[in-house]
DNA sequence: ATGATATTTCCATATTACATGAAATATGGA
DNA sequence: TCCATATTTCATGTAATATGGAAATATCAT
């Protein structure tokens, strides 16, 4: 992951009312959530939630499907655990044998394409 | 960790040159980099360098201690997991055994204080 | 087509963050 | 004490971002 990339993610996390919305839709997992039932779940505006979700939208955080008139967005958990891995690489000098065990296990973490573990 | 705190790790981490220092004193490892020295490294000025310590530091993030005329700034690693651990909470609606693992990888991540794995 | 639901876009304003030059503080050596 | 090194603090102009009301768009049912 570039450098830039990696901060237009974290840009969007570092908000109160956009992390609460990344951190419900990492809960829900895969399936993800309609735009308006997480607006109502954190008592957001539509707009507002619109907005916060445009932003993890287009860091890459989450995506979006159309779903009858609902729009359904869900973790993309690649990009989340490549963001992990980014902020954990090289740790602690090279003896990456210490650290990076975390992004292997970030990116076991609910696989969108490749075979489910559980 | 509570809400706020995460979204001061991650507005302080939401910046192209802090991130570059942050990532600098996660390769570094326990022992820290003099300020200097990483201002030199980044090509940054003495007291953007310092600005953007200080907000790391503010954060949670790293901590600084003096040592002859430097100061030595180290990554706080167990803030740093509890960073990732609560981003990664409650992962996949409940079903923690599939992300929960995270946490504890980057637990282990150069400990602070507990016993060392190598 | 009309109305209801679901979501997004537009816009104005208020707030906050950023970079930089210059000065201040702290430490160590001569 | 005086000077050099290391880092921080202060002040300021500029730019980026958040918020919320109102309007626009898209979908579905009648």
């Amino acid at each position: 992951m570039e450098t830039e990339i990696a901060v237009r993610k974290l840009s969007a996390l570092a908000h109160e009312g956009r992390l609460a919305v990344f951190r419900a839709l990492v809960k829900a997992g895969p399936g993800g959530v309609a735009a308006g039932d997480i607006a109502r779940k954190l008592k957001t505006a539509a707009n507002t939630m619109s907005a916060q979700l445009l932003m993890l939208s287009n860091a890459g955080l989450i995506r979006a499907r159309r779903e009858g008139r609902s729009i359904i967005y869900a973790v993309d958990f690649e990009q989340m655990s490549s963001l992990l891995l980014f902020l954990t690489q090289d740790c602690c000098g090279g003896r990456a044998e210490i650290c990076a065990p975390l992004a292997a296990v970030a990116t076991s973490c609910c696989p969108p394409k490749r075979k489910q573990r559980a």
